[in-house]
Order: structure tokens, then C-alpha cells, then sequence
DNA sequence: ATAATTCCTATCAATTTAGTAGGAGTTAAA
DNA sequence: TTTAACTCCTACTAAATTGATAGGAATTAT
């Protein structure tokens, strides 16, 4: 599972790229209002997005956060890999945390490993697709089809 | 990640299929020792995995434990699910440990949701088909690969 | 009887998770 | 130039999870 802390940011960053089309900041308190995120909690969040290069920030009154790259360039797989780090499910196959099981005979030949070796790419491709953009496209997917949905039951 | 206890689970469960076609029963200490587990840790997992239908035991002298079913009905979707729950990153779209999320305004029109629950889908479909035999079957593929390895570096 | 095994309950230390608290520093505007 | 509204930063904490260990009861082949 992913943790509360990525789900969190990945809200806030759709949240953001939604929101602030100008590139406007806009402040941390109404984020968390509108996304029922602990106001302190999502404080701590986006100063790691901005340290991580997703973020910018702009201090003092008025102040607040806006996207630092464009929605297309923003994906989800960095972002659970920020928080959660690795997204393959062992050690032995992670692409950027890569670390070799310490009860595992040969590497080289390991059935399991193969199999969560596909998994990682897998979902790594998947998660890869999946930015800021993409999020948006496929929530305005669905909101026509329940539209339809709706006006056919009227009927 | 998997568990520690997920990984030794699966561990034990291929050491069984691949050491005991006669279906006799083999003793915890020896697939601790073969497979580098804790004696005592590796119980309590053989224990759950009796308890879940995928082993037989017979206690007293000369027990162990021997699989309960082929190893082409043992797959690791499964084992993953008894020991670390669901296999979706998110709960809202797992599919046996299924929960709303509680900060979501509409999971109909979600396109986070959207992205995560083609991942789970594809995840749950490859570690379905990661049967123990089909583990042990690209366990011998790969045990062939490096074998033709090490003869082109003789020549 | 006894030796070797599984079965079962309880306990524990370390780590991770999901926050909270408090205040320093920065900026726009009155 | 004061002040209100922000971000930035460090420290702390309670609860849950993980990865075990300990000890002995129950069972079975010899």
C-alpha cells in the first residue's frame, strides 16, 4: 500500500495542477482544506515536493505553492518513490534502490525473482504514464461518462 | 516492498515443490536451513500457510510439512494476500480488502483511482500466473541460460 | 519410555507512520 | 514601519507494524 503521506502529495499536486492553471501560488491551508488533508502534515509535504524540484514556493503574505514543471512532466512514480521509495515489491529488482536479498542463494537464476522483476516494470511503465496531465484527462474521462449516466436515468 | 515474512513464505513454498514431488513431508529446520530463515520465524509462517490450505503437516517424529495442493494451484497473488494483505496500493481499489478512501470527495469521477486500479489489475494478473510451478519453470530457464553463459567464455 | 517433531501463546525491540507543537524567517500591504 | 499572513525548520510523540525470540504443551515413530 502506499503510504497516507504519497497519496497526500499526489492529491495536492493534482489539486494544484487543476487549480492554478496561471501559475498563481496558492497557500497551504486552503489545499488542505479543499483535499481534507492535517494542515501541518501537508506543510511538511510540500516542502519535500519543492526540495524534490516539483514545487515552487513563495514565502510571506500571499504567498503559497505553485508547479515548478509543466502537469505532463510531473508522474506518480516519482512521487511514490519520494515518499515510499521503491515501488518494486524486492530489494533485488528495484531500478534506483536496487539491494540484493540477504538470504537469496543465486540472483541469477531465482524464479521469484523473475516474476516481481515484470511486476516492477510493469508498473513502473504504468506509474510513469500517469502525470499530473494524464490524472486530469482521465477524472474529465469520467465525469462525462457519469454525466451520461445521469441523464439517462432521467429519462 | 513484501514482507520478510511473505518472502520466506514464498521461499519455503518453492523449496517444498521443487524438493518433494513424493508429497513426503520435510522438516521445518531443514527449509530454514536450506532457504537462510529463523527456525522459530519460519514456524509460525508454515503454521499460517497450513492454516490457509496450501500445506499439510504431521506432527510428532519424522513430521513436517508437505504441500496440500499441485504447485500450479499455489500462486503468489495469494500468499502475498495472507500475509500482507491486499496487493493494491490503494484501498479503494482493492479487491478483497476493499475501503473508501476517507479523504476522497468522488471515487466515481477519481483519476488517481483510475491510474491505480489498472496497476492492480495488471499486478494481481501477473502474480496470479506466478504459480510454484511456473517459478520453478523459469527457474530452469534462467539455470539454462547461464549454463550456455559459462560455455561461450570456456570457448 | 524417549527423542524428535509440530503446535500454540506470549513477549519484545526496533522501525515506521502519521501526525503535532512552537517558533523563526519572509513578504505584502495598511 | 508595523503588522498580519504566510512559509520554513526542528523537535517531539503515540500508535501500529515488523521481525523476530522464548518456553513449553501435544503428538508420534521407534
Amino acid at each position: 500500500m502506499v503510504s497516507r503521506k504519497t497519496k497526500y502529495a499526489i492529491n495536492a499536486l493534482v489539486y494544484l495542477a487543476r487549480e492554478s492553471k496561471d501559475g498563481q501560488p496558492i497557500q497551504i491551508s486552503c489545499i488542505a482544506e479543499k483535499e481534507h488533508i492535517p494542515r501541518k502534515f501537508l506543510e511538511a509535504i510540500l516542502l519535500q515536493l519543492r526540495n524534490a524540484g516539483m514545487l515552487n514556493s513563495r514565502k510571506g503574505k500571499l504567498g503559497g505553492y505553485s508547479l515548478q514543471k509543466s502537469p505532463e512532466e510531473i508522474n506518480i512514480a516519482d512521487v511514490m518513490r519520494l515518499f515510499d521509495g521503491p515501488i518494486a515489491l524486492l530489494p533485488c529488482v528495484a531500478y534506483k534502490y536496487y539491494k540484493r536479498c540477504d538470504e537469496c542463494v543465486d540472483e541469477g537464476t531465482c524464479g521469484i525473482r523473475a516474476v516481481f522483476s515484470e511486476v516492477r516494470t510493469e508498473t513502473v511503465r504504468m506509474l510513469k504514464n500517469a502525470t499530473l496531465a494524464e490524472v486530469l484527462r482521465r477524472s474529465e474521462g469520467l465525469k462525462e461518462i457519469s454525466l451520461v449516466k445521469t441523464k439517462n436515468k432521467k429519462k
